[in-house]
This record gives C-alpha cells, structure tokens and sequence, in this order.
DNA sequence: CGGTACGTTGAGTCATATCAACCATAGTGG
DNA sequence: CCACTATGGTTGATATGACTCAACGTACCG
C-alpha cells in the first residue's frame, strides 16, 4: 500500500516542511523512532479526551478530525491531507487530545512517539518555531472560521466549503472533487443539519452550479459559488 | 496613571509567566526596547489586515480582540486582560493583523517591538516553547467556541458567557461582574442580534438568574445559568 | 434477498433575525 | 438651566432560515 513512503528516507524527511530544519543526526534519530501506521476507512487515529502517545503526520490518504459536543453530535473542523501534523497540542501540553480523529480514506500516516517532539522541540530551535507557524496558522484560520460560522448562513457557508474542498483536494478530469464525504459529514463541517445540506445541495444542482452523480460532487460553476460565498445573496 | 507598572523592572517581567525563562540580558534588553503604552476606553490598539510593528501585553484594563466580517459586523472573539499578550501571531509570521483590539476600558499595554520578539524566540528554546504553549491553548479555546457557536442556543451561549465573564473577571460586593460590555459588544462575543441579547438577559432577570442594574450584569444563580449552559434546557 | 446505512422529500415548528417604533440617559451648546 | 441630540436600551410585530420528525427511496453488502 505504502510505495510512496516505503522506509521513510531522509529524503522523505526533508520533503516535509515540518522537518525541514532538522539536521542529519536528528532525521536519523526520527528514523530510528517513527513508524509508518495505514489505517483503513473509518479507522480511529486518536479518541478525543483520551491521551495521546505521540503525533502523527498525515501521508497519503485524508483525515478528519472532530470534537464532539453536548449531545453526541460532532463538528468537523478539519480535514488533513498528506504532510499535516495531527495531534501535537496535546502532545506539546500533555493534556489529553480534545477531538478525535479519523480516517476518511484508507491512509498512511507517520507517528512520532511524543518523547521525541519533546526532544526536537527542545534542542532543535527552528523546529519549534515552525512548529510555532503552524499553531498560529491554524490559529488564524480557526478564528477565520468561527466568524464565518457566527456570520454566514449555511448557504454561504456549504458554498465556501464547496470552493475550499475543490482549492485543497483538487477535481478530476469531470470536475470532481477528489474527497468524497457523506451529506452527514458535510453537514458536520459546515455546523447543520443533514437535510439542510442535502435541500441546498439539490438547490445547486438545480441551478447547475454542481453535479451530484453517485457520492462524488462535481464542481461546475465556480464564480456562482463564489458569489453566494463571498458576497450577499 | 500607570502606578502598578512604572518602568518595567525585571520584578515585573519575571512576574509574566510568559517571560520567566528569560535570563536577566535577556530582561534587560527588554527594559530597553519594550515600552509601556496607555490608550483611553474605546481607542484602537491595533486595526486588522494592517501590518502591525510588534506585539503587546496587556498590564491593566481590558481589550477586545474582534475580527471584521464582510457586513461590517465584528465579532468578538476575545478578551484580554493583564498578562495576556496579543498580536504574536501576526508579528511571528509577518503577516498583516487578522483581527483588530481595541480597549474597551481604559488600560496600559507593554508594547514589545516585533525584531526583539523575532530575536528572543530564535535565542531562547524555552520563550519559544511558552509562546507554543499559549498558541496551542488558544487553539483549543478556539476549537471548543466553535463547536459551542455551531451546536448551542444563543440562549445556552449567553450563560455561558456570564459565568466565564464572572470567572474570568469575578464580581464586586454586589456580583456585578468586573467588566462593563454593551449589550451590542455581548451580542458580537455571543455572535447574534443585539435585541436578541436583551431579551435574554430580560428573560435572566425575570427568572432572577441576573440582576441589570444600569450598565452591570449581576450574577444572582450561578447554578441555574450552569444548568443552561451546559446541560439541556 | 433481506438488511442496513445513506440519501431524499415534505410538513410543521421554533428560534432567531429583521424592522420599526419608542424610551432612557447623558452629554452638548445656547 | 433647559431644550437638543446622539447613543444605547427596550419592546413588539413579523418574517424566515434552519431544525425536527417522519416517511420513503436507493444502493450496496453479506
């Protein structure tokens, strides 16, 4: 399954921007440590709430990752593709992870036992400030999206995750996005309910802003989406 | 005005839990760069989207810390009082503001010019890793808000506000909390209408829950608002 | 061939937004 | 000192987006 990332080469390594500072003895010393974990569709990475030994780097495949609330009910607030970081809050904070995730296609990550984040952390300065950059990028982006959540409506909103699935995971030849999520999993994104985001979604297909053959959504008109995202109406 | 703080001696650098593992060059080159700033109530800190020179640390009064949406509405998405330090994100990755503070009470900042931030992190494993630390506790602080804005009442985030405003800034004699908002400034933290707002709060003050005498909130039944906060109804 | 999960549609309800009018308060200038 | 105005607070009426519940269709899977 593995051919991209066979034995994790310091080539490999490097490739990830996360570790780009590292230097020849510290890629050795992650060779020696890390593993290289597949995971099957639906398979738990890490539960929420309870402790987490180590981070993992996303490789190939995609995960989702989610906190879930009051009423069992639970928020997406992040899908993670190849050569993201997942789960390093908790490790840095030794608390116990605060959402869980898993995986929404079979995937290959890597996992990095958390005595050696400490380790890197500590020793290795420029590793902590990428570290640091990542924090505050998802930080940034976090507040981006509570805004949008208090502000827009779901039609907005369905419209913008629209543009930013096409933007992060790409389309096929057809137009396709080349992530498939249930309407339930949508729904848990974009904050609503299923059948909020089935009624709308069918209100796109009619106005052929998309297509929606079997599970995979194409994206057919762009600018329309644009439009109900980003301005008013 | 600024009795508490008057020039930044090393005492009250070690006292910031943000700077404690700073050694004494360290602090003093910061008693020579950092400088203490006032603004009056209401006066802009900082203005999104505008690059902004260095970060601040707030040493009395309180700032709010919100982010314009595209109607022009902000939503409040923090608020800072002493020892809490604003504006890293932006100054570590040099990028324009995301969001803009103003001071909604009267109050003194250390402003910490941007290079001296660049240079301590890069010069001290152990200040980087605090600012890690705090990056990822507002990460996760701002995980649960989404989740909270995405699944509860407006009516079960409002008390949930007033006890973490009671929690955070306490309350006189009287359990009138320490912090004065417009019910237009709580309606952009819960993020709904400001009539909303005010009905609620009717509603609390009939139930007793709170009491509004003039612009202070009163906590009466802490419990009762605990119930609605996080259970059902 | 049933079964289970997912998708779809409709009807009814409710929370919340919106719009509009009005009141309270405080600061301002004559 | 008093109108005058601005600002924020309050209330009511109305509209509507979104949720819930319920039924039913569809597709994949053993």
């Amino acid at each position: 399954m593995n051919t991209e990332f066979p034995d994790l080469p310091h080539a490999v390594w490097r490739s990830l921007s996360l570790l780009r500072h590292l230097n020849p003895d510290e890629l050795a010393y992650l060779d020696e440590v890390a593993e290289t974990r597949t995971y099957a569709k639906n398979e738990i990475i890490f539960t929420q709430s309870k402790r987490i030994s180590g981070c993992y780097i996303v490789l190939s495949g995609i995960v989702k990752q989610f906190k879930t609330g009051g009423e069992g009910k639970e928020y997406i607030f992040r899908l993670a593709k190849a050569y993201e970081i997942l789960g390093f809050r908790s490790v840095l904070s030794e608390e116990p992870a605060c959402s869980t995730s898993t995986a929404i296609e079979d995937c290959t990550v890597c996992y990095i036992p958390k005595d050696c984040m400490h380790r890197l952390v500590k020793t290795n300065g420029d590793f902590a400030l990428d570290l640091l950059q990542i924090a505050c990028r998802e930080l940034e982006e976090s507040h981006s999206l509570i805004t949008n959540i208090a502000q827009k409506s779901v039609k907005e909103r369905l419209a913008e995750l629209l543009l930013m699935l096409k933007n992060k995971f790409g389309v096929n030849e057809q137009q396709q996005l080349n992530i498939v999520l249930s309407r339930e999993e949508v729904a848990n994104v974009v904050g609503t309910a299923t059948e909020s985001i089935i009624r709308l979604l069918s209100e796109f297909r009619n106005d052929r802003y998309i297509d929606t053959g079997g599970k995979k959504i194409a994206i057919l008109n762009e600018k329309a989406l644009e439009k109900i995202a980003f301005l008013k109406g």
